[in-house]
DNA sequence: GAGCAGCCA
DNA sequence: CATTCTGGCTGCTCG
């Protein structure tokens, strides 16, 4: 941007508290009950926002909660909308208070609202030779964008900002602005309830003001139009039409006081400004002001590098550096999220070599020579997430890795509960902006990037490495004072490349087969639907729980179960018990599941398709509590099994040409861990007696022989051997067994007495979890359980069962990563590829020529990953498709 | 974004 | 006393 031009910066205060109150998921409430967190994160926001723009002017708009003209108009305008949480709306009026003590110009009006103030001040701005910068939340104040005049829309929350002006605003949408107006005429506008026309959709609006330009346009040439039924459909609409352009445009002449030195950004009052932050226990704030609240925090400082940026004429500076560096730091540097991380071209990669921080573009031919001197010189390599930057790599053809350091992974091991990894949000927390407002520049590698937009980059690029290198010094010490340097340094180190090697080796899918599967289904959805529609005597949505509980409930009077938060449970738990009351029930159930495959797992899965053919799953190693891998983009470790129909879906997945697949799974990881944590002789004799475990439980709760034990016997010991894993209670596992609470409490006391070791290792779980806040697993693995001392019972119940499961499911999570390097490594100098994990299951895809070596070595590997009490046992499969392997 | 539903181990 | 079993991801609706 710019810096010679004058800012006036124009706040939607509405858009923006509520925005910033839903983002802020945990809520904050002072000694005096005052809700803050909308005004906290509205106030980062706005310091974020002058930080970039320094604007010259500055003003909030409010609405006034009495009716406006477009009420007065159209009484269903806005009718749908719910009311302000009492929460918020009580921090309106101590966010004027704040503003006022900043000396920023609030403005509000009856009878408009606060997107017209704002048009009438941009239009105001612009004329007075201001650049006008609108930030809301509010898509409709696009409609204001000129050649001066931009919008900025917040995303997520309030954390990032997107720019609008007239060419990203044409790019996106393929009409001006202006036009946005008519839009809304002809579509409607669901969420202010403005009517449109009816029968005319998103398409059809977007065709015909392409072809006529603006409404008035269309109905000045009404005749040409060609479709009957869309030129019907505009003469009936005519008057809803023109109403909806009313309702719909912003009024830019709002009659107010225009004097802009009113707006003048000026120093705000202090004393005033510190009482309130005082009040509102905004300490964060205070200690910026350096007025203590708590304690002062340090402003991290950050550590200065020599930056250079690369291309073809400086690069021997960095080849030579590479093979006499102790480590490499590196970063790829993008705005994206993680999915888009691997497809954005614009982006710089940067490496760290002692005290240079070199970078280059990450489409470069460059990276393939320093990626090769890396590989050659075996440099360490430490980075925060690192799989994608590996990923990188082995698309250049690397193969080798020597990572010694991820701090996202550290962090993850210190503490697994948190749901953020990223390194903003550890740049957050030690005071440092690392955000992509705080780069304020794309590059654009076509030579137009000015040195300017590459220092930016650079010296953002600069903060990044400075708070990893901080992080890593902090984190060796924690992991080593809670004696998890093993688990991170053999297990989970090591994991990275596996893991990366998965997403970049991906698995092929066979396209036409599952669109031939996808069209079959949806024959039948269009057969179901009919006659769920005919049955119901209306047509309606049946993806809407809430229609369809109407239709169910109300008009169709049938049996109602549970209750949900907003209405009737429609679920399949729900419906199965009332199967035969209508035919309308088989039909939904049938609909239901054949529209989750089509739309998860056949539309869904081929949207994910790269242009290799295959899918590029990514495995997250920093998401799940206990300790186990996630899959997205798309999920992999859920693709239908049990399911006839849906077991067609997992047959499309096939190996390349020359290869099969080899699958193995670990028979009951599960039980065998607890066997061996709890040291209860009877389970473990029973495993290494290699005892049919359900069986054997069965026999041993009910006092019989094993021979004696019927099927539905083992069925239900089954149910309680899963019971104990998960922290069973009497009535979950008298729903699962159809029996009575009592009798159920009977058999889990009856199991407890046979298995008394179990009883005693899970009392021992809870009480670790309450002295010491944490459980662990084989590998030292830690979670922390805060909510074992809630006083809430049921939050306390649940952190019990947390308590007693974790070690479980962590443990066997640890031994199959230990297994997943095992093979890995054994694969490695054969063709043959690790391609797949599902929590117990590991997928090889073999080359032909190696079938018999992969099987032996694979069954080899996974068994002997640990030395338990038990023997671990796994189950081999081969197979020309997925589905073949079970 | 929340809530519901449904898929996996 | 009452008590609804762990861990994930995605698609859809609706505000």
């Amino acid at each position: 941007m710019n810096s010679m031009e004058k800012n006036f910066v124009i706040i939607d205060g509405n858009s923006l508290i509520n925005r910033a109150y839903f983002a802020i998921q945990r809520p904050m409430v002072t000694k005096e009950g005052i809700y803050t967190q909308g005004i906290y994160g509205f106030l980062n926001m706005l310091e974020k926002i002058k930080k970039m723009y320094t604007p010259e002017l500055i003003g909030v708009a409010f609405d006034v909660k009495a009716k406006t003209f477009r009420h007065n108009m159209f009484d269903g305008y806005k009718s749908g909308r719910k009311s302000m949480d009492v929460e918020l709306a009580m921090q309106l009026p101590i966010l004027k208070d704040v503003l006022k003590a900043m000396n920023i110009k609030t403005v509000e009006l009856e009878g408009f609202e606060a997107d017209d103030l704002i048009g009438t001040l941009a239009k105001q701005g612009e004329a007075e030779g201001f650049k006008s910068l609108i930030i809301t939340g509010d898509k409709d104040a696009l409609q204001l964008v000129t050649e001066n005049t931009e919008v900025i829309f917040t995303k997520k929350g309030i954390s990032e900002f997107v720019r609008y002006d007239e060419k990203t605003f044409e790019d996106e949408y393929n009409f001006p602005p202006k036009i946005m107006i008519d839009y809304k005429s002809l579509f409607g506008d669901k969420s202010d309830n403005i009517p449109g026309v009816a029968g005319i959709g998103d398409v059809t609006a977007k065709k015909l003001l392409w072809e006529y330009k603006d409404l008035d346009n269309i109905y000045e040439n009404i005749e040409s139009i060609k479709s009957k039924s869309v030129k019907g459909k505009l003469e009936n609409g005519r008057i809803d039409a023109y109403m909806s352009k009313k309702l719909a445009t912003i009024n830019t002449s709002v009659p107010m006081d225009l004097d802009l030195n009113e707006y003048k950004s000026l120093d705000p009052d202090m004393d005033a400004l510190i009482a309130i932050y005082r009040k509102l226990e905004f300490n964060s704030f205070l200690n910026k002001m350096g007025k203590k609240g708590s304690e002062i925090k340090e402003e991290h400082s950050i550590k200065a590098f020599e930056k250079i940026y690369v291309d073809e004429n400086n690069i021997n500076e960095l080849l030579a550096s590479i093979p006499e560096a102790d480590s490499i730091g590196m970063r790829i540097i993008d705005s994206e999220e993680e999915k888009e991380k691997l497809i954005r071209e614009d982006s710089l990669v940067g490496f760290l070599i002692g005290e240079k921080l070199f970078a280059t573009e990450k489409n470069s031919m460059l990276l393939n020579e320093i990626f090769s001197k890396i590989e050659e010189a075996e440099i360490p390599l430490f980075g925060h997430q690192l799989r994608n930057e590996v990923v990188l790599m082995m698309e250049k053809g690397i193969k080798h890795f020597n990572i010694v350091f991820d701090t996202a992974i550290a962090l993850y091991l210190i503490d697994s509960n948190r749901s953020d990894y990223s390194l903003e949000k550890s740049a957050t927390t030690k005071g440092v902006d690392i955000s992509l407002e705080a780069r304020e520049t794309q590059l654009s590698f076509d030579g137009k990037s000015s040195r300017e937009d590459v220092d930016k980059q650079l010296a953002n690029l600069e903060k990044q490495f400075s708070l990893i290198l901080d992080l890593m010094d902090e984190q060796k010490q924690e992991l080593d004072s809670q004696n998890m340097n093993s688990l991170f340094e053999e297990v989970e180190l090591p994991l990275i490349e596996v893991m990366a090697f998965m997403q970049y080796q991906g698995m092929k899918l066979d396209q036409d087969k599952l669109n031939e599967i996808g069209d079959e289904l949806k024959a039948k959805i269009n057969k179901l639907t009919d006659e769920i529609y005919s049955i119901a005597g209306e047509e309606f949505n049946i993806n809407s729980p809430r229609q369809l509980g109407v239709i169910l409930f109300e008009k169709m009077e049938l049996k109602a179960g549970k209750k949900t938060k907003t209405g009737y449970s429609t679920n399949a738990e729900t419906l199965e018990k009332i199967r035969d009351d209508s035919p309308i029930i088989p039909a939904i159930l049938e609909y239901r599941k054949l529209n989750k495959l089509v739309t998860t797992y056949i539309d869904g899965l081929i949207a994910f398709v790269h242009e290799d053919g295959k899918i590029h799953s990514q495995f997250n190693q920093t998401v799940a509590s206990t300790g186990r891998l996630s899959s997205s983009n798309p999920n992999m470790q859920n693709i239908p099994i049990r399911d006839e129909a849906g077991k067609k879906i997992r047959g499309a997945f096939i190996p390349e040409d020359g290869y099969s697949f080899t699958g193995a799974d670990y028979s009951q990881i599960e039980l065998r861990v607890l066997a061996h944590m709890s040291g209860d002789e009877a389970l473990i004799e029973s495993f290494n007696n290699g005892e049919d475990i359900h069986r054997a439980t069965a026999a041993r709760v009910m006092g019989i022989a094993p021979e004696d034990v019927t099927s539905s016997d083992r069925s239900n010991a089954k149910a309680i051997n899963f019971g104990v894993i998960y922290g069973m209670g009497a009535f979950s596992l008298s729903e699962d067994l159809n029996i009575s609470w009592q009798d159920a409490e009977k058999y889990i006391n009856d199991y407890f007495s046979k298995h008394e070791k179990v009883k005693l290792f899970m009392e021992a779980q809870k009480q670790l979890a309450k002295e010491k806040g944490y459980v662990e697993t084989i590998l030292k693995r830690k979670r922390y359980i805060p909510e074992i001392n809630a006083k809430n019972m049921i939050v306390k119940q649940q952190g019990n069962r947390l308590a007693m499961n974790t070690p479980i499911q962590g443990s066997a999570a640890d031994i199959i990563k230990l297994a997943m390097i095992k093979v890995y490594n054994a694969l490695k100098g054969m063709k043959s590829r690790l391609i797949l994990q599902v929590h117990d299951e590991l997928i090889i895809e073999t080359f032909d020529d190696e079938k018999d070596q992969v099987a032996k070595l694979l069954k080899e590997a996974m068994e002997s990953a640990i030395k338990l009490k038990v023997d671990l046992k796994v189950d081999l499969n081969t197979g020309d498709n997925w589905l073949a392997l079970k």
